[in-house]
DNA sequence: CAATTTTTGGCAATCGCTTGCCGAACGTGT
DNA sequence: ACACGTTCGGCAAGCGATTGCCAAAAATTG
C-alpha cells in the first residue's frame, strides 16, 4: 500500500492524481485499454483474454485500486448491501445472529446494514422504506410486522425472516415445539405438575409458537398450565414476572426467554424463593450469561450462529437464481435442552 | 405507502411508473420544475422558493421519493455512512458502544456500517482500506493497529478512536487512572497487600494503559504486585487466568475485563477457592452479566453507550466542521466503582 | 421609470462504473 | 482462398442524483 506512490513515480512522471483515490479511469489510462475492459477483466474475467485481464489486474493491484461501490450500485443496479433488522442489539440471542449473518455475507462480497428498530414495528416498516434503494434485500430478526405488513413488503422486495414463520418470505426458525416438548418431558419426569408460561412480547411470533405448544402438549399430558405476561424481554422485566409467576402456585416455570429467565432468578433470590429447591426456571435461547447465572439456567439452546448463516444463503440464493439450487423456504434449526441447576425435583 | 398506487391513478391516466422505485425526475415531471429544482427543494430548501418548495415536497410525498444514496453520493461525494469497526460484535462490551453510535449516527442521518475485525489489525486496515470509497468516516473502538498504521490511517481519513489514544485521531477514551486508583483503594482498605493484575490483549491500548497505572500506584502504596496474561478478552480464557492468579499469591486480582472475571470466577468456584474469602476479583467494564453471575462482580463501571454517542459528535463535527465548534480532540468518560459481591476482606 | 440587485429555476456537465451493441481480428472448414 | 463463426475490446448511453453557471423574473433603489 504504502510503495505505490513510489510505483508511479517510477513511470518516469510524477504520479498524476496525487492522492485522490484512483478511478476504473486511471487504470484504463495506465493499462493502455478501455474503462470498459477494466469493468470486465475486473468482474467478468471470462469476457476479456487473459493477458489482458492479467496485465489490469496487476495495475489495478499497483494503484490499490477499488471500485467505488456507489458507482457500481448505480449502473449496476445492485448494491450488495444487505440490511440485518434485530428488535434490539443489546439483546444477547441476537449476537450470533448478527455474527452469523456478518462472517456470511461477507464471505459473499455482501455488506452488512445492521439496524436496531427498538422492538417496534414502524420503525422496522420504516427501515424497510427508506432502504430499499439501498440494499438488495433483508433479513429480518424477530420481525414485528402483521402477516399483511410483512407480505406487502415481500412482495417487492427479497427478504429472508428468522423465527417469524410467514407464509411469504422465505424463513428460518427454531424448532419451538421440539424444545416445548424437551422442556416439558424434563419438567414432568422431575415431578412437576403445575407449569407457568411466562410471556414475552405480545407481537413476537415465537412468544405465540411457544405458548401454543406449551398449552397443547401441556393438555396431552394432563398438566395443570398457567400463563402471566407478556412481558418485555428484558432482564429488568423479570421482577415483575418473578411476583407473577410465583403467585399461580406453580412449581416450575418455562420463560420466554433467557434474559426475563435471568431477572426472575435475580427476584426469585431476593425474595427468598429457592431454585429449584422452591421453583424450576427453564429459559429460551442459551444466550451469554444463561451459564453463570445463578444458580446456572437450564435453558432450550439452538445453533444461532448458524440460524444467521442459513438465512443469508437463502436471501442470496434468492436474490442470485442459480442453476441447480432448490430455492428452500423453510429452514428449521435444532432445539436441544441444555440442563443445568435451574431446575430440579418438584417440591413435595 | 398503499395509497400512492390509487394516488397515482386518480390523476387521470393510469400510473405511468407501476412499480420501479420512482426518481427525481419523475417528482420533477409531477410537479412540473427540472429536477434541480427539486433537488434544491429537498437538500437546500433555502434556495427554493417555499411554495414551489411546498408543492415539491407534497408530490415527493406523494410518490413516496426517496433519493437513492448511490447516485447522491456519487456526484456529491459524501456518502452519509460511517463504518463502526469493533474487534468482536458478540462481546457485551460493545454493545453498548454500537447502540450509542447506531442512535447518534440515525439521529444526524447517517447510516452505520458495522464491522467485526475478529481482534486482528489485518483485518481492520483491509477494512480501512477497502471502505474508503463508501464511508465518510470511522468510529474505531478499541483499535488493534499500531500508532504507526493509525496515524497513516487518520492522515487521509476522518477517524474518531474510542479507548485507543491517539496524537493522530481524536480519541474517547474511559478515565482508566482514575478507575485503577478508585479499584486499589477499595481493595487496600479491604487489606489486601499482595494484588495480580490479570492482563488481556498485547495489542489491546486499555489493557497497557490500565497495566502501568495499576504498577504506578500500587508502587506508591506499598502493594507489592504480579502480573500474568496476556489473556484473550472471552470467559474461556477465564480459567488458565484463575489458575495462574492463584498461583501468585495475591489475595487479589485486578482483571483487564468482565468477560475475563466471569470466567475466572466459575474456575475458581471449581477449584474450590472462594471469592472474596480467600480472592477478591475487580473488573472492567461493567458489561451485561457482571451483576448478576456468581457472584456478582465488582468493576469499574463506565458509560460506555455514552462514549459511543459522544464519538460520533466528535467525527462528525470533524466532518462538518461548524462555525463555533471547539473541534475536541480527546474526551474522557468518567469511571466509577461498583461493588458487588466478588471484593471482601483479606484472608488473614 | 430605468438601473441594479436579489431570487428563482433550468441547463448541462459530472460523479465512476456497467453493459448493449458493434466491428476488427482471428480461426476454421471446405 | 473464401465465407462464416468466435473472441475480444472499444464506443457510448445510461444509472440518479448534485451543482456551477446563467438567464428570466421579481424586488429594490434612486
Amino acid at each position: 500500500m504504502a510503495e505505490l506512490t513510489s510505483n508511479s513515480l517510477s513511470t518516469g512522471r510524477p504520479a498524476e492524481a496525487p492522492d485522490r483515490a484512483p478511478t476504473i479511469k486511471d487504470v484504463a489510462e495506465r493499462a493502455g485499454v478501455a474503462t470498459s475492459t477494466v469493468s470486465r477483466a475486473l468482474s467478468n474475467p471470462d469476457r476479456v483474454n487473459r493477458v489482458t485481464r492479467e496485465r489490469i489486474q496487476q495495475v489495478a493491484a499497483e494503484l490499490n485500486y477499488i471500485p467505488s461501490s456507489q458507482a457500481r450500485s448505480l449502473s449496476s443496479g445492485r448494491t450488495l448491501a444487505i440490511a440485518v433488522l434485530v428488535p434490539d442489539v443489546t439483546n444477547p440471542f441476537y449476537f450470533d445472529i448478527i455474527r452469523g449473518t456478518q462472517h456470511q455475507l461477507k464471505a459473499a462480497g455482501y455488506t452488512q446494514l445492521l439496524v436496531d428498530t427498538e422492538e417496534s414495528s414502524e420503525m422496522e416498516q420504516d427501515t424497510l422504506s427508506k432502504m430499499r434503494r439501498s440494499v438488495d434485500g433483508y433479513i429480518l430478526a424477530a420481525s414485528r410486522l402483521t402477516d399483511a405488513q410483512l407480505a406487502e413488503a415481500a412482495g417487492s422486495q427479497a427478504i429472508v425472516t428468522i423465527n417469524r414463520a410467514s407464509a411469504n418470505a422465505p424463513t428460518v426458525v427454531i424448532d419451538t415445539p421440539g424444545a416445548v416438548v424437551q422442556a416439558l418431558e424434563h419438567l414432568t419426569s422431575l415431578g412437576h405438575s403445575k407449569i407457568c408460561y411466562v410471556s414475552g412480547p405480545p407481537t413476537s411470533w415465537s412468544n405465540a409458537k411457544r405458548w401454543k405448544t406449551f398449552e397443547e402438549e401441556s393438555r396431552e399430558r394432563g398438566i395443570i398450565t398457567s400463563r402471566v405476561g407478556p412481558f418485555a424481554p428484558k432482564t429488568t422485566s423479570g421482577a415483575a414476572a418473578a411476583d407473577a409467576a410465583a403467585r399461580t402456585g406453580a412449581t416450575a416455570c418455562i420463560v420466554f426467554n433467557d434474559l426475563l429467565a435471568i431477572g426472575m432468578l435475580q427476584r426469585l433470590r431476593e425474595r427468598g424463593i429457592r431454585v429449584p429447591e422452591d421453583m424450576s426456571i427453564v429459559g429460551c435461547d442459551d444466550i451469554f450469561g444463561a451459564d453463570f447465572c445463578n444458580p446456572p439456567l437450564t435453558t432450550i439452546a439452538s445453533p444461532i450462529e448458524q440460524a444467521g448463516r442459513v438465512a443469508v444463503s437463502m436471501l442470496l440464493s434468492q436474490l442470485n437464481p442459480l442453476q441447480g439450487a432448490t430455492n428452500r423456504r423453510l429452514a428449521v434449526m435444532p432445539t436441544h435442552l441444555t440442563v443445568r441447576s435451574s431446575t430440579g425435583p418438584a417440591p413435595l
